[in-house]
RNA sequence: GCCCCCAUCGUCUAGCGGCCUAGGACGCCUGCCUUUCACGCAGGUAACACGGGUUCAAAUCCCGUUGGGGGUGCCA
């Protein structure tokens, strides 16, 4: 029988980086296996559920391109099946009405106003072997007798977990270290209903950079925002399947396919990881570096879109924009980089960036003499990017200075600032003459 | 408090008793390339928490200490 596994989140807000890794190891796990995938959704907290936020979570998941085989099962659907294994441990006598001060109540039927617990046995060892910890145990002396039913009338996590488990024939619980200490109670549950226990796969736990459990309140752990903030998803994944686990090859920046390929549970290790965006970017970088050019021209569209771009969008144009993309897409580290390195081409002023120009301008020798100097050459040269280049050139070496002194003047000049596209191929290509001389006759004159 | 888990460069990891004078990656630093930046290339920095065992041999096994984390809800 193959594997089965499912991911389990409660909709309680939108999709968490540590969830999505918990996401991407079970869906890693059985497209590795030749297994099933499951999704369901462990909405028994009505309180503080919010169904708007499960469209959020799935096509976050499918953002990430972690498709699921069954699902999405509600798991408040399966209140009446929750209901009736309570009834029956009640009936064993293997739990107990309690009331509000955690009273017991005489009785065996479930009642409006009363929880129900699971009755702890006295004096035993829950031993089970976890995939990635290998052997744990706890002793029930440990551990209380645990609600299993509310007094509002719905099953708690532990009892429905455990039957949804059992009910869908889940082989293996691949999830977070923060459940650990759960697995004895939901192993006892098993035991009382007669059911298989699953393998159970326990997840090193993501951190911050205070080594705490990436929470909501403090960290940025929203999918959403990644998204938003242009990390493409392959590279998202790419950078959580690192955490916890590396390719036997050494090689980290890969496709997911091949990850499936080498990816084996077994070989998760335990420490807790810690979510480091600098390689995040890099693994990014590297990624939107190897975009084929019109996959990056639609994965970019959120970011030059009306809407989102700083410039007016009847200054836009389409052919200047692409031939800007193969100057700039090996430079961008997300994909909302890339407004700041071409909007100067739609703008009618450069961006104007005091820490630039203080820089050329101010603080470089010669900034004067240089603009004047390329403003005459630039006058009546032939406009295109050799001899655009050339004209730079001989300007600094009148001045005694290399080209890449002389050019920064000019570029803050034309561009706003000291970083960006290559020079004389973007005012070749993208820009007019007159433009371009008028940039740099304002810059003179500000000087 | 009690229970459980964890411990290799700053960070993510490789290592599953000899191949380790501990490998790779990010970051950082140096140099080269270079029209800025980025890329690329060549180097460099930097770790087995500590103490006991076991063994001919320990980063790897065992015990303890210390440190960190998780759990301990009528949340999931």
């Amino acid at each position: 029988m193959s594997d089965r596994v499912r991911f389990a989140p409660s909709p309680t807000g939108f999709l968490h980086v540590g969830s999505a890794r918990t996401a991407l190891f079970n869906w890693l796990h059985a497209r590795s296996t030749g297994g099933t995938y499951v999704l369901r959704i462990e909405d028994t907290d009505a309180e503080r559920n919010r169904p708007e936020m499960t469209s959020g979570l799935l096509s976050e998941l499918e953002w990430l391109g972690l498709d699921w085989d069954e699902g999405p099962f509600y798991q408040s659907e399966q209140k009446e099946r929750h209901r009736e294994v309570v009834q029956d441990l009640l009936d064993r006598e293997l739990a107990y009405l309690c009331d509000g001060d955690n009273e017991l109540v005489k009785g065996n039927q479930i009642r409006d106003g009363l929880a129900v617990r699971f009755r702890m046995p006295k004096n035993e060892v829950i031993e089970f072997e976890d995939v990635v910890r290998g052997s744990v145990s706890f002793a029930t002396d440990d551990l209380e007798d645990f609600v299993i039913w509310r007094s509002n009338g719905t099953p708690m996590f532990l009892l429905a977990n455990a039957v949804d488990d059992a009910d869908m024939g889940i082989t293996h619980a691949i999830r977070g270290e923060d459940l650990l200490s759960g697995v004895p109670k939901v192993l006892l549950l098993l035991q009382a209903m007669d059911a298989p226990q699953p393998t159970y796969a326990h997840l090193p736990l993501l951190v911050n950079e205070q080594r705490k459990k990436l929470s909501k309140r403090r960290d940025d752990v929203s999918i959403a925002d990644y998204r938003d903030r242009g990390y493409l998803p392959e590279a998202m994944v790419n950078y959580l399947s690192l955490l916890g686990w590396g390719p036997p090859d050494d090689i980290e920046v890969r496709p997911l396919e091949e990850i499936v390929q080498l990816f084996a549970i077994e070989d998760v290790n335990k420490a807790a990881a810690f979510f480091d965006l600098k390689k995040l970017e890099f693994v990014n970088a590297t990624h939107l570096r190897e975009l084929k050019k019109n996959d990056f021209v639609e994965r970019a569209k959120p970011w030059v879109e009306d809407k989102a771009a700083p410039w007016p969008p009847d200054k836009f144009d389409e052919g200047r924009y692409l031939t800007m993309v193969d100057l700039v897409q090996e430079k961008l580290r997300t994909l909302s980089d890339l407004p700041r390195f071409i909007d100067f081409i739609f703008l009618d002023e450069p961006v104007d960036d005091p820490d630039s120009w203080h820089k050329a301008m101010v603080k470089a020798p010669f900034a004067s003499e240089i603009l004047e100097g390329t403003f005459t050459a630039l006058t009546d040269c032939t406009w295109e990017t050799e001899a655009i280049k050339e004209v730079v050139t001989k300007v600094g070496e009148n001045l005694g200075i290399k080209l890449g002194k002389t050019q920064a003047p000019v570029r803050v000049a034309v561009t706003g600032r000291t970083v960006g596209p290559p020079l004389f191929e973007t005012m070749a290509l993208c820009m007019d003459r007159e433009e371009v001389l008028n940039r740099i006759s304002r810059a003179r004159s500000r000087l």
